[in-house]
DNA sequence: GTACTGATTTTCT
DNA sequence: GAAAATCAGTACC
């Protein structure tokens, strides 16, 4: 059910539209909360929009690490967003998680993002950190065992058909903003924006 | 309903 | 010193 170091060794690209569907899911004092991703975005080499382009720095040196491990760079000077590092190691990929639709702890996300609406508790990419309580503390964490995990689309029940898979121009980058690197799941009212 | 703005701080040049 | 992979609130149809 927890995805393979493998799953992420692939190219990146196809790693995005391959972990919508899946599960998020975190873990700590307060209590479980996850939900299906619905929205990501990828970021991989030769690419100005991603933060490994110009080379290994403090910040983005766990994009440089192996696959499976958490990405958590912190965004405007108050919001976390979450990566998972694809790729071979070394070649700075990741996938951003932009939403989920909540399923595991709603009551808890609710707390947390004091709202009630569902839809807004983790459509974007700093809501759904806030939602599950992912920090920076998590940057360079395995997915693979410990406290934050990706689960296959088979884990949990989900929806009898798999939606069409849109894909799209990524969100609030300027630079190569003309690349359709962008996935959602077509139909799902969870995702940050049409 | 859409459009614009302010918040807030880390990060790299 | 400027820019940043964002969000919530306000203003105005």
């Amino acid at each position: 059910m927890i995805l393979p170091r493998s799953f992420y060794e692939r190219e990146t690209v196809t790693v995005a539209r391959d972990l919508l569907g899946c599960y998020l899911v975190h873990q700590d004092d307060d209590g479980t909360t996850g939900g299906r991703i619905v929205e990501d975005e990828a970021y991989i080499a030769e690419d100005p929009a991603a933060h490994s382009f110009r080379g290994m720095t403090p910040r983005n040196a766990v994009m440089f690490g192996p696959p499976g491990h958490a990405y958590v760079y912190r965004i405007y000077g108050l919001y976390d967003c979450v990566n998972v590092v694809t790729g071979r190691e070394g070649s700075g990929e990741a996938v951003l998680i932009r939403a989920l639709e909540p399923v595991i702890g709603i009551g808890l996300m609710q707390k947390r993002r004091r709202a009630t609406d569902r839809r807004s508790l983790c459509s974007g990419p700093g809501k759904l950190t806030q939602a599950l309580g992912i920090t920076r503390a998590l940057n360079g964490a395995s997915l693979l065992d410990g406290p934050l995990q990706v689960w296959s689309r088979e884990s949990l029940p989900g929806p009898a058909e798999d939606p069409a898979i849109v894909q799209t121009t990524r969100i609030g980058i300027t630079k190569a903003a003309e690349r359709p690197l962008r996935f959602y799941l077509g139909g799902s009212s969870y995702i940050s924006r049409p």
